[in-house]
DNA sequence: GTCTATATAGCGATAGAC
DNA sequence: GTCTATCGCTATATAGAC
């Protein structure tokens, strides 16, 4: 309304990061160009330097992003039992990562086009969401409901089950994601008892 | 010997894939140039298309040679039970992605960076060995060793979760490799009965 | 806030001398 | 088989006009 011509820096930021983070899940941070991202834009590449100092920002705000929404979606009810918190955490980790496939790759795939300072940080954030499993299983251990050798072990690799559900899991298929979720929860329910 | 100096095709051509691997692991393929594979291996950028065609075909032999040794490296002894052959199958999966985690790396990581037709033919050769192991998951339910409702959906889950191991183990660490293999083998047998 | 133009650097790949 | 030199192109980032 009475905004200069020209001027979109409330539309135009989230369609800057939006367009990397599609550009950066379908081809590579290294591969993408800035050109590129602005073409996805639809501005001139000059532009894209009004909402990120440079190229390694927009790539570290956009995991940090992800890692924020993920800590901040994680419920761990601790009234319940281990067994049940342990199926809403296998639920949510399912669930979460399938909404967002171009975040969850990322976060991922890139973690090596990080600065060193930058990569410590998604570190910390990834540790803190483990953290948050390992404490059901430490649980349910403690409360004989579950039988695990090695808490720190299970935590690694039932998370890496379950995102592995990303790579290959489409809606629309054979299975529906309820489906995938009850046949990954009995799996793990099983692992752990 | 009565060799012409400079001529080194038999000592090079090994050194250019090596450096090729070890650089790709650590940097992503797109950010390794083809100068910087020559500066590994000793020589000018030049001499590097004596042996790889372009820097495509270097990246595909890489993946196509690790899955081949995979492929030529994986046994199922079908006297056994399926137990016995699932055992067997998570120790030397293990086992053999610890020897080479540059190679793995790589495997999945770079996808992506193939062609159309490159990526096509490596994921037939991952289809292969994933049909190897939904096999001994088969035979295990007709067998009724196992209890699966979905062997393919277990058979993606296990192979992520094994290959997990990789992005965080470290030899001298807390736990041997027996150790771990034990613990995931244990979870693995657990899920599947 | 966006544009055009440009500085500076590096890229993959090839040609031809030795 | 390796070297040096180079072609043609693209990269990130910045400067200054509007």
């Amino acid at each position: 309304m009475a905004r200069t011509a020209g001027s979109h820096s409330d539309i135009t930021g989230p369609k800057v990061r939006e367009a990397a983070l599609k550009l950066f899940a379908r081809g590579g941070y290294a591969a993408v160009s800035m050109r590129a991202i602005a073409a996805e834009v639809g501005v001139q590449v000059g532009a894209l330097y009004n909402y990120t100092p440079d190229k390694q920002s927009l790539l570290f705000d956009l995991m940090e992003g992800h890692m924020s929404d993920l800590l901040a979606a994680v419920q761990d009810d601790l009234s319940g039992s281990a067994t049940a918190r342990l199926q809403e955490f296998v639920a949510f980790h399912i669930r979460f990562h399938h909404a967002r496939p171009d975040a969850v790759f990322i976060a991922y795939m890139e973690l090596r086009n990080l600065t060193d300072d930058n990569f410590k940080r998604i570190e910390a954030l990834r540790g803190q969401y483990e953290g948050g499993l390992e404490r059901i299983l430490r649980d349910g251990v403690a409360a004989k409901e579950f039988q695990i050798v090695d808490t720190k072990i299970a935590t690694l690799a039932i998370i890496a089950m379950l995102t592995g559900v990303n790579t290959w899991f489409r809606a629309g298929g054979r299975l529906s994601l309820e489906e995938v979720t009850a046949q990954y929860w009995e799996m793990v329910r099983r692992a752990v008892t």
